[in-house]
RNA sequence: GGGCGGAUAGCUCAGUUGGGAGAGCAUUGCCCUUACAAGGCAGAGGUCGCAGGUUCGAGCCCUGUUCCGCCUACCA
């Protein structure tokens, strides 16, 4: 029938065009609004919309989809929620090198142009993330798709904002910040990349004020001198202590500065144990400002570009002033470093390994900048998000990261949610024109983004009507957007209708699983359960699964630059989907990064193959009649695939509970391929042919129905290729997604059959062994002779005997060792049993000997071993008896097989003289 | 600086409470056996990073050490 329609390889293109669309067209994905089922929820790690489908984003939806589609199998009420990410610096990059190749840009544009612009680009451009998503085969429910700029979840974001102010945990602040000088805008601390760098140390001698001996001081950064407001000692040090409260004339300039004391910045072992304090370009020296009351003064400009203004506040002599000025801070250091020298300032350098801060989208260097910004307070928020790990009320899974989480919130800083960019969640902050004259100049146009902390907003929904403190009604709302990180922290629940009390948040949240990389459980999973415990009281999720990074076959990340890039979406061309899926599930081992090699995806291309070609035998051979029947009734072959089936069905789910995605797949893999591939497609090849038969009807009925069995279990993980195989099956139903997936049926489980087929394979596989070593070609006839005391295995035997004819192309006959031919026969050793092949014609000897010698010695070790060990008292007085048992079966094993091929060997010996 | 992970076959990796070292790919020999040569069958290949320790027994537990990777950090 179907047969002649199936090609002889399996061709992932053309099915995964015919599915792909059906699926989505149909609507298996929707979560069934009415459903019964016991929830089961996940929402996407919204891709950026200016993604393409990396190879991270592959193995994280693999995954995902795995599960969704287990769960739905499952009869769960299964929601997978997808979505895309506006991501505020790295879509408004985009679309300003966009303007810049246009020869504009965005101020030129304007700000509302720009905002619309990037809405353009979104429309025809965002979408590209989403569509190959689809071709992974995600089986999201897209008619739910949400946007973090849709206009429901920028209501949860003013709502959150404004809730969060109202309690006094989001402020405003006028500190240093991580500045990024390209980006034109505030970082917060994770979004800053430390990278290790050959610095130079630089020890500058400062002279003090009342006499005529210096302090040296170490700094990497000796450019920042200029802005330097202090020196500080450690006030136990006993070289410097004499010092403190005296001043020093700081070089290049005309201010002197106060020598402090500060045991918390100074570490006396590290430089010279005197530390310069520039407060306004150093996060340690800012906060020793404070301690100190010390004035900041600020040198650069928002393009790290050193000010003429601020050199010339700072008091830096005329013509240092005047070589530097506008520089970068890079090119002035060596000019600063030049003059130093020549006042013979300069004591001496050395190199340095330090760490420098990266912007993480630009990858510019960032300045610790003094700048007005918005914070959230987050230690309110954090302790309770610690708490919800600690008592296990969401499990990390490894949970080898939980330490990583715990510790990280535990020295949590204030989250600077401020960014000075257009493209993002604008701050519901309004500033009267009338009090704040900053703001008026900016509604003006002429002045700087950055309004100035004594500012007091009106934080609302909507712009105020009037000023509470004076009445007149014209506001300029706070140009600043919100990080990114902020809508998307909110995402669990706020993508389900928040903060509307719906019937999808009473539903599907708290969500099931969250499957994250690592890359991003400060950013975005720490977030979601501090705001997710805040906003609804409930942990956003029960179970977070971390997967590894994908790194290429040499372990280094993959990107861009380096060019290693491995692009899912042209191995999904050259492979298939399913191999691609498959091949990062089964590298998904946990705690551990995956480097992708190619061979790996086309082995997973050849077991797809293997899959195809069974289904193309099964199609076969399902024309004839077909008998359901008692499994008692069935035949041997029928209870053993069986039982070997509720195995594997019952390891799978298990593995999948646990998130052993490598397993779940490894089982698969191992079954499929090698148990019933090689094994049961193999030994019902001649009851099939026995067409009409009663075993027939029973195996060709048992048969579909394991395959199908199978196609339920594997349709997680290659729901391409067992969909269409699904849909050529003879059978009644509509497609596999909604199929439910199989329950382990404890009453397939069958020791006795598997017993059996453990000596069928273990006859078969020595006989072959046999042939192998004596050249004797498969084809070749061969009396297999078998000798079995115990009649429970005599039985078996008699049950195996056609099976092992069978499959090793020869005649088997049960008969006692003394009947045998003295002659041309090689004996073999079976477990308990012992076999012997009848050896015709001319056969290479020599070389079988010589294998059995090899074989025999091996044997021989372990036996000594063995031997060793039960002869030891220590081993006899403590060992445990189940142990000491083993080891006496192995060994009374081992030592028949011994003599066996003792006599082999003899024989053999006999043969070739 | 702190924390974590890794080192097992030529390559990529499994190895679940300590008790006969595994898989896939690559490789060797034989086989076009009527589902599959992207296949079948049978092999070869490892002193489990190094050094100690605990134990009757260690790939697994402990200590130290080397190399690699990641996360984190204010050492100027």
């Amino acid at each position: 029938m179907a047969s002649q329609q199936l090609s002889k390889t399996y061709e992932p293109q053309a099915v995964e065009a015919r599915w792909g669309p059906y699926w989505i067209d149909r609507g298996y994905f929707g979560a069934p609004a009415d459903s019964t089922g016991q929830p089961y929820t996940i929402v996407i790690p919204p891709p950026n919309v200016t993604g393409s489908l990396h190879i991270g984003h592959a193995l994280n939806n693999t995954l995902q989809d795995i599960l969704i589609r287990w769960r739905r199998m499952q009869g769960r009420n299964t929601l997978w929620l997808p979505g895309t990410d506006h991501a505020g610096i790295a879509t408004q990059n985009v679309v300003e090198r966009q303007l810049l190749e246009e020869g504009t840009g965005r101020e030129e544009l304007g700000r509302d142009a720009f905002i619309e612009r990037v809405w353009a680009w979104k429309q025809h451009s965002g979408n590209t993330i989403l569509d190959q998503l689809k071709r992974l085969g995600a089986s999201c429910d897209w008619a739910r798709l949400r946007f973090t700029m849709d206009e429901g979840l920028s209501q949860a974001v003013r709502e959150v904002f404004i809730r969060l102010h109202r309690e006094g945990l989001i402020y405003r602040g006028h500190r240093l910040i991580n500045w990024c000088p390209r980006c034109l805008t505030a970082l917060s601390d994770v979004e800053v990349e430390h990278e290790p760098v050959h610095g130079t140390m630089y020890h500058v001698a400062y002279p003090l004020a009342d006499d005529d001996t210096s302090l040296v001081i170490a700094t990497t950064r000796p450019e920042t001198l200029l802005g330097d407001t202090a020196v500080a000692v450690h006030p136990e040090d006993p070289r410097y202590n004499r010092h403190i409260g005296k001043f020093i004339k700081l070089p290049l300039t005309n201010r002197t500065v106060p020598i402090v004391s500060d045991g918390i910045l100074v570490d006396r072992e590290f430089g010279t144990g005197a530390v310069k304090i520039t407060p306004a370009h150093d996060f340690n020296d800012f906060e020793a400002g404070e301690r100190h009351q010390l004035p900041r003064i600020a040198l650069l400009s928002h393009q790290a570009l050193l000010n003429p203004k601020a050199l010339r506040d700072a008091g830096v002599e005329p013509d240092i002033l005047e070589t530097i000025a506008n520089l970068p801070a890079i090119k002035a250091r060596p000019i600063v470093v030049d003059a130093l020298k020549h006042r013979s300032l300069l004591v001496k350098t050395e190199d340095h390994e330090m760490a420098l801060g990266k912007c993480y989208r630009c990858k510019t260097v960032v300045e610790p900048f003094l700048s007005p910004q918005w914070f959230v307070r987050i230690q309110p928020l954090a302790d309770p998000a610690i708490a919800a790990v600690e008592q296990g009320h969401i499990r990390i899974i490894p949970e080898e990261w939980s330490n990583n989480y715990l510790g990280w919130m535990r020295g949590i800083k204030d989250w600077c949610i401020s960014r000075q960019i257009w493209w993002g969640h604008r701050i519901p902050a309004w500033y009267c024109a009338t009090c704040h004259p900053e703001a008026r100049r900016i509604l003006e146009g002429g002045g700087s983004h950055l309004i100035p902390t004594h500012a007091e907003p009106v934080v609302a929904e909507t712009t105020p009507d009037t000023c509470p403190t004076c009445g007149q009604n014209q506001f300029i709302q706070d140009p600043d957007v919100l990080d990114t990180w902020f809508s998307s922290a909110l995402w669990p629940f706020s993508t389900l209708g928040w903060p509307a009390n719906t019937r999808d948040l009473e539903t599907y949240y708290p969500t099931s699983t969250l499957v994250t990389g690592l890359d991003i459980l400060f950013f975005w999973v720490a977030r979601m359960i501090m705001m997710g415990l805040k906003f609804t009281g409930k942990p956003p999720f029960r179970d977070v699964y971390i997967h590894a990074l994908v790194r290429d076959a040499e372990g280094e990340k993959m990107s861009k630059s380096k060019g290693n890039v491995i692009d899912p979406l042209t191995k999904m061309s050259q492979y298939g989907t399913d191999a691609l899926r498959f091949t990062l599930a089964s590298m998904a081992s946990p705690g551990r990064d995956i480097k992708l090699s190619e061979n790996r995806i086309e082995g997973y291309r050849n077991f797809a193959n293997k899959i195809w070609n069974a289904a193309r035998f099964i199609l076969m051979h399902a024309d004839g009649p077909s008998e359901s029947r008692p499994i008692a009734d069935k035949p041997f072959v029928d209870q053993w695939i069986l039982s070997r089936l509720n195995h594997v069905t019952g390891t799978v789910t298990s593995r999948l509970e646990e998130y052993r995605f490598d397993q779940a797949a490894g089982q698969l893999y191992q079954h499929i391929w090698h148990e019933y591939c090689d094994w049961y497609l193999e030994l019902i090849k001649p009851v099939l042919q026995n067409g009409d038969s009663p075993a027939a009807r029973s195996t060709r009925a048992t048969m579909l129905q394991t395959f199908e069995h199978l196609q339920r279990l594997l349709h997680p993980f290659m729901p391409f290729l067992t969909e269409e195989i699904w849909q050529t099956m003879p059978h009644q139903g509509d497609s596999l997604v909604s199929q439910p997936f199989p329950v382990a049926a404890n009453e397939w489980e069958n020791p006795e059959a598997e017993q059996t087929f453990a000596i069928i394979e273990q006859i078969v596989t020595t006989v072959r062994t046999g042939r192998a070593l004596l050249d004797y070609g498969p084809s070749k006839a061969l009396t297999i002779l078998v000798t079995a005391k115990d009649p429970e295995e005599v039985a078996r035997l008699n049950e195996a005997r056609d099976h092992i004819a069978h499959l090793c192309r020869g005649t088997v006959s049960i008969a006692e060792r003394d009947t045998w031919p003295a002659d041309r026969i090689l004996h073999l050793a079976v477990g308990s049993f012992t076999i012997g092949i009848t050896i015709e014609g001319e056969v290479d000897l020599k070389k079988a000997l010589t294998r059995i010698e090899k074989q025999s010695q091996t044997k021989q070790k372990e036996a000594t071993r063995l031997h060793g060990r039960l002869a030891s008292p220590d081993f006899a007085a403590k060992a445990s008896p189940e142990v000491i048992q083993e080891s006496k079966d192995r060994l009374a094993l081992l030592t028949a097989e011994l003599s066996l091929f003792a006599s082999s060997e003899q024989q053999l010996r006999k043969m070739v003289s």
